[in-house]
DNA sequence: TCATCTGCAGGACAAACTGTCCGACATATC
DNA sequence: GATATGTCGGACAGTTTGTCCTGCAGATGA
């Protein structure tokens, strides 16, 4: 039950995703290969391909939420600058997870399991939004175009997505350009 | 060289996946079996899996493409309800090709051809999107905050991700809803 | 009527991958 | 020195993929 090992073959992982090879073409022979141990020793360690997944997933989806939650703090002072600069954390924390970030929407989209963890994580965020928003509105800082229900779930997606896109396609030096053009969607919630 | 045979084997295909199996999780045999075929005959019109699915959603995209153009075509007119309507059409082709779609986006993920292929036009809405958007701030009646190179890219994948989760998830009659919000969040670029 | 051609059925095949299992071995721990 | 732990290396059955080949049936043409 050495750590190394899930240490190692974590390592591996992360490092064949940054070659490039998505995830579902990584076979266990060439993790536990790249890992340096012997591929019925993955299994020892993991049930699972997905298994491995949802682990390396469980830092990244954490880091992530810890910048939506400084950026939702913010969402109120006005200050359109700080809100931008809190976004550009968010693709951050993207960035630094970006294989693994894009594995766990790679593999969603044909296993259960994956898919069930990785929705009800975006489906959290949504919820705290809606929550953040529903006191906007006793608070009448909202407008009444806004539909209260709807809105974190569009918000809450379109982030996750654009963000990914941008984050594969695109070099850091244009992320501020992203943040300021999120930050400015968002802000037009409140109009 | 029967086009009798590829219409049975896209029919059954958009059935099976009709019923919940991903694309992925689809084999051949399943494939062939469904269509009343050989296995091998499979591979007489067909290169590969992926192929299929690429014959498969060349229809939904152009449909998609369709509903989109109606949608910015309107953009303009300022008319809050037409334009929710028109979002509404873009709700229903999706929905009409759901599954193809969710397919296409699903193996997207893992598959070069199929990825080229897929956001190749997500780019070419982008780029629709952009002209239009280009014209609007020579006209004048576009906000100086907007950035009109960014905007496209995060309207397009907002709208993509946004309603194909929605499909996914909700039943029709809360369609109306999302169509306003997302409306709603179109239109806020003009503030 | 017979010969030929086309297209599909059906199955064999090699290659790859998955998850399980087992014996061998080295290293600690008592 | 005996035992327990964890890894190695390989065997194994089961599945899928893409290719290839034989045989058959129906259509076409002489």
């Amino acid at each position: 039950m050495s750590f190394e090992v899930e240490d190692r073959v974590a390592g591996a992982t992360e490092r064949l995703l940054g070659e490039g090879t998505p995830f579902t073409r990584l076979g266990v022979s060439e993790i536990a290969n790249a890992a340096g141990i012997a591929r019925s020793t993955f299994y020892v360690h993991f049930a699972d391909k997905s298994d491995l997944l949802l682990r390396l997933a469980a830092r990244a989806m954490d880091d992530l939420r810890d910048a939506l939650d400084r950026w939702w703090a913010r969402r109120r002072s006005g200050d359109d600058r700080a809100l931008t600069e809190c976004m550009l954390r968010v693709i951050d924390a993207y960035r630094a997870h970006a294989t693994v970030l894009a594995a766990v929407g790679e593999v969603a989209g044909y296993d259960p399991a994956v898919a069930t963890v990785w929705r009800a994580r975006v489906d959290r965020y949504a919820r705290r939004l809606r929550l953040e928003l529903e006191e906007d509105r006793r608070r009448g800082v909202i407008g009444a175009g806004l539909d209260v229900e709807v809105a974190p779930f569009v918000v809450t997606w379109s982030i996750e997505r654009t963000v990914a896109e941008h984050v594969r396609s695109s070099s850091p030096t244009e992320d501020r350009a992203l943040a300021r053009a999120l930050s400015h969607f968002c802000r037009s919630t409140y109009a």
